[in-house]
DNA sequence: CACTGTCTTGCAAACGCATGCAGCGAGGTA
DNA sequence: TACCTCGCTGCATGCGTTTGCAAGACAGTG
């Protein structure tokens, strides 16, 4: 052992009067060892403290073992969640996650996919986040596989994990409309965001379906204090809607808020609430909120999947979206 | 170019005609290339789309520029704004984070830095997890840095981040005591964490300067659901207590959601409720909620600055305590 | 005993980069 | 011209692995 502490293949080998490559073979799994050596191997190895430098490893392999992960927002709750599972799965496929936060514009976008890549990561997952298509050739170029969370893009062969946005704005109008509302508001996200689109577009639908139309609209940009001036200007008013579908529950958070706190509003009474995503806070009595439930299980598990197969160097194609569920709770 | 898309410094270096030291020298600040050679090299590698590889460039350094973070809880609102604020902080400083969920569970914990340690991390973060001092040396025998975020440990020349804990109790026991309330019962985290047993114990002695004791006691473990059964327990009965500390906003939000959806008691009138953290939402006005602020900012300011000294071979040693500030809202 | 096939093992060559060392040329001084 | 200095540059080596190749060991078969 060197003084640094690194223990190296080669001392396991010395210790275990065995070569180096005996040593790697026993570290990887399927190679031809005997038993005999194997064990020796393993006790010199447990006696030094060795474990195999996966990053030298990573040069040889050209397989790093590790998945980068940009994520814009993580004060949206649903983006917390979505790590944890997302970290515990790749962990269980002997991944690990290196993390990114990137800001939204897409400059910063660029420089941050540039710095990863320089981490040879084996894969790539954008989370709320825009894929140029600029981006998307030079992550092909490097043959690293790009899965896009929660937003998808019209980029020929880019593999997207989304929910069944659409209809999940359709069952929000039917339900409001079920429910006997008829000045319906909506507070937009961000209008960049398929999301966003895929949501208004079906629950535009779902209103028109009934006859109706939009009765007021303002946009949040998915960002809490536009959020709530948003709801400010749609509600400060006599004319105000007697409900309103938010595009997402931390927006929806604080458009409720501001209803009850700054304007006196009752909900559901004064005004229905519904928003998306079903985080888990949205369950809390202080909000019980009406919203539609992603399955956030579902869309790592999908995301992990097209990431692994495409790693072992299968195409897969675009997974299909993931059914949503409309979750009844008080704010309707 | 080789076919798989890979662009070596070889690569770069014929194409600008200069040797693989040459282009190494040009992306390694401070060292000595001529400015004609640079624009050279730099010429080349922009038209081919080079860029070192962090890998290989790690191994030769032994520094891989990349720190690993340890978390147990992404659910508790604290987390992931520490997580944003520490990744960001790092970027600015050239490293990148690699995530890795850990349970409480000491074997987990355990087993989970050994692969850290595998990546050739630079350095350690453990936020909220437990060190054990046979880990710490397994650490320091690979000669990486540890800190130990939001928990300390009484292992000599450990590193610990940590609040002013202690008088964040005080001013808590302070301030439900000037608001005249005497029946104050408490609602403890995880007992084995230091950052409890500092918070409890400076409460008790706040109270103790008043001549008051403890009037009821409860473990809500920092989980959810533990701290509503806590709050069940604890007020359930008719001789409830009249204000409650509550280790941490995140349980405090449960114990107000039992306190107020479940028991119909009102909060501040019935209880009052403390909570410790200053989480975002704490202050959203559907909890409103009086509680310690921590410093999240200078939280992470003093732990990568304790990481990059650490790094750079000089031994620093555990920083002050950080303080605190009591936040007043409409829960007192 | 010779021959063949199956396992196991060591050798050596990568992987992509950084860096000490020595050599090169240009410029300055005597 | 001879000599020295100094800024640049290339060569070669090494970081800790994995892995194709070939050789050794051994058992089975005729």
């Amino acid at each position: 052992m060197s003084p640094t502490g690194k223990v190296t293949s080669l001392d396991v080998a010395k210790r275990a009067g065995v070569s180096r490559s005996a040593v790697s073979r026993v570290f990887t799994p399927g190679a031809s060892v005997s038993e005999r050596t194997a064990q020796k191997v393993r006790d010199a190895a447990d006696a030094l403290g060795y474990r195999p430098n996966v990053l030298a490893r990573a040069m040889l392999t050209g397989k790093s073992k590790i998945i980068g992960l940009v994520v814009a927002y993580l004060d949206n709750h649903f983006y917390p969640k979505i790590l944890e599972l997302l970290s515990e799965a790749l962990e269980r496929e002997g991944y690990h996650v290196l993390v990114f936060m990137a800001s939204h514009t897409a400059s910063d976008i660029e420089d941050v996919v540039s710095q990863i890549l320089d981490y040879q990561v084996d894969g790539l997952v954008l989370a709320s986040v825009a894929l140029s298509s600029d981006l998307a050739d030079r992550c092909r170029a490097s043959g690293v596989p790009v899965v896009l969370f929660n937003r998808k893009v019209e980029i020929e062969g880019e593999l997207a994990v989304v929910s069944d946005n659409r209809t999940g704005g359709q069952i929000v109008a039917q339900h409001l409309i079920d429910l006997g509302r008829t000045r319906i508001g909506h507070i937009a996200g961000w209008e960049g965001a398929s999301t966003q689109r895929d949501r208004e577009a079906g629950f535009m639908e779902g209103l028109r379906a009934a006859g109706l139309g939009l009765y007021a609209r303002e946009v949040g940009d998915f960002r809490l204090n536009r959020a709530k001036d948003a709801a400010r200007r749609m509600f400060d008013t006599d004319a105000r809607p007697d409900a309103v579908f938010v595009a997402n529950d931390y927006m929806a958070f604080g458009v409720m808020d501001v209803l009850r706190a700054e304007l006196g509003l009752r909900v559901p009474q004064d005004v229905a609430v519904v928003g998306f995503d079903d985080v888990p806070s949205a369950g809390w009595p202080a909000y019980d909120l009406t919203t539609v439930r992603q399955n956030a299980a579902a869309m790592v598990d999908a995301t992990v999947a097209a990431l692994i197969t495409e790693i072992s160097g299968e195409r897969v194609d675009a997974p299909d979206p993931l059914a949503v569920e409309l979750v009844k709770r008080g704010t309707t």
